[in-house]
DNA sequence: GCTATTAATAACTATTTGTTATCAATGGAA
DNA sequence: TTCCATTGATAACAAATAGTTATTAATAGC
């Protein structure tokens, strides 16, 4: 069975006449006899019913002709979509991010690539950021949205998000926005953190927002989850530094007291591997360095 | 684009090794480099990645085996089923029939017929006998349950169900089960029949009941459906002559009177088109002229 | 630096497909 | 009826396609 007996096949259940078959394909009527001929063999059934002065087809002609159309006319249209997927106008992104990014950037960024980009699938997952890195690597995931990552030499970024760091605190606490000038002024509180397990970089950088206060935090518990990290402020557990943005989005009893003069602000970056041979990959690549410059 | 190189194709997405694939394939290596760049050429697009030392699929590659895999099974089930099409293992029929098989032998007999057939899909329509004539000898309907057919030369027939008629009265009549003794006894009442648009062959049968009993009957209506009839009757606008098992599936406020000794009985014959190429319609044969011997 | 392995290429052969010439069957016209 | 035009099948041959063998270039591993 060949392709192109399909199609003769075809060819014929529309005329039901041999020599005109033939003529719209190009051949001679011998040639479309004997290829009908072959497939029925190969079948072992009759298509057609030829009465030496009218063709017709048979019960099983009719099935066979009706389902090989189906089949003939999806191959078609893989074939198109097969060029499309190799240009990178249709396929399949799959995207990875932090949990903060989905109350800031994200909705818009999806929004806009989704009517850019009709044809690409776009799968989303919330992961941490340890993962993520390691999945971009493996070439499970073709684009992240993370938290300071690390260098490696065939990871591309580019800093797609910032916002300034809150002190997190609970609403019995005696501090508010008026009278919060400095962390020194919770030097002695023991703090929430991001565990290491997520990579040391976000660790060290809240640290690194009490050392530039001149005190090493003391650090009651450790969690990748602001959410978490919410809840257990909310419950006297210590205090927390979070991305502005989660005050939007939390019921928590807490107060966010944004951080005056320093440094260190949250950034999201957009991370993915060099070699990734997804054609899809560098259109969307393309568009969102175009569109997102880092807001607030 | 060739069923055979979709073939080797999907092969060398299995091994990713083009010599281990065309050993697989019965060919020789070269002869598969061949045709997965000819198909390549085709579709204009890498399938591919051959880096001298690993074969890897393209992301355009990945798309085109996922569906192209599914394609190749579809178009095996299909060559499988057209064959049982042709033996008549499988396939379609239409079927046809008067109003009261519905509540006689119809639901036993579709039970049986698609438990023995299971990929025999039954297209059941109820018409009026006229029409499934007409339709059984365009081939329209493969079967049809109808009532007294004329003769043809190329239709077959054979009885599937006779009951005795009743006699059809008001309610309110004076006449019951044990004062009916005789048709003679109606003689000057109106009377429902079917109408002659419907074929002659019924009405004549119905009017012979009362020429038998020696008198010509007054038509007060005429209409093919009993259900139509029975409701005419309740509203005291004639009497009817019905087959017997109308009386389980009626809530008319009608009397059911058997009419005795007479030789005319409500008969539903089976009919179909003796040259109709349908192959499941000789199996369905077979097996209704075995299992129905005509009941009371 | 050598060897074994891999896919590509070229030249050739075999197989398949298409063409031309012809036949047998059949429906319609004379 | 007889004849003719039309239709699909068949046979012999030509063209195109697919497969084989021999060889090459590239590269990973020893």
């Amino acid at each position: 069975m060949e392709l192109k007996q399909l199609d003769y096949f075809l060819m014929l259940t529309q005329t039901l006449h041999f020599r005109k078959a033939a003529e719209k394909l190009y051949i001679v009527q011998p040639a479309l006899s004997k290829q009908i001929k072959s497939l029925e063999a190969e079948l072992g059934v009759r298509l057609f019913e030829r009465s030496q002065r009218r063709v017709q087809l048979t019960p099983a002609g009719q099935y066979f002709k009706q389902e090989v159309a189906q089949i003939r006319q999806r191959l078609e249209e893989v074939r198109n979509l097969t060029q499309l997927v190799a240009t990178g106008e249709a396929g399949e992104i799959r995207i990875g991010y932090v949990g903060s990014c989905i109350h800031t950037f994200l909705p818009e960024m999806i929004t806009g690539l989704t009517s850019a980009f009709p044809h690409i699938q776009l799968y989303l997952s919330e992961m941490i950021t340890a993962a993520m890195w390691e999945s971009v690597l493996k070439g499970e995931l073709d684009l992240a949205f993370l938290r300071n990552p690390p260098f490696h030499e065939s990871i591309e970024s580019t800093l797609i998000w910032q916002e300034p760091f809150a002190l997190v605190v609970p609403e019995t606490s005696s501090l508010n926005e008026t009278n919060f000038r400095s962390m020194r002024q919770v030097a002695g509180e023991s703090f929430i953190l991001p565990t290491r397990a997520d990579g040391d970089a976000y660790h060290d950088l809240q640290w690194s927002i009490c050392e530039d206060a001149g005190f090493s935090p003391q650090v009651s518990h450790e969690t990748v989850h602001g959410h978490t990290a919410l809840q257990l402020v909310a419950n006297q557990l210590g205090l927390a530094i979070l991305p502005m943005s989660f005050r939007e989005v939390t019921t928590a009893r807490v107060r966010f007291l944004e951080i005056p003069r320093i440094r260190q602000r949250s950034e999201i970056t957009a991370v993915w591997d060099r070699h990734n041979p997804n054609p899809s990959l560098s259109r969307l690549l393309k568009f969102i360095l175009e569109k997102s410059l880092p807001t607030p």
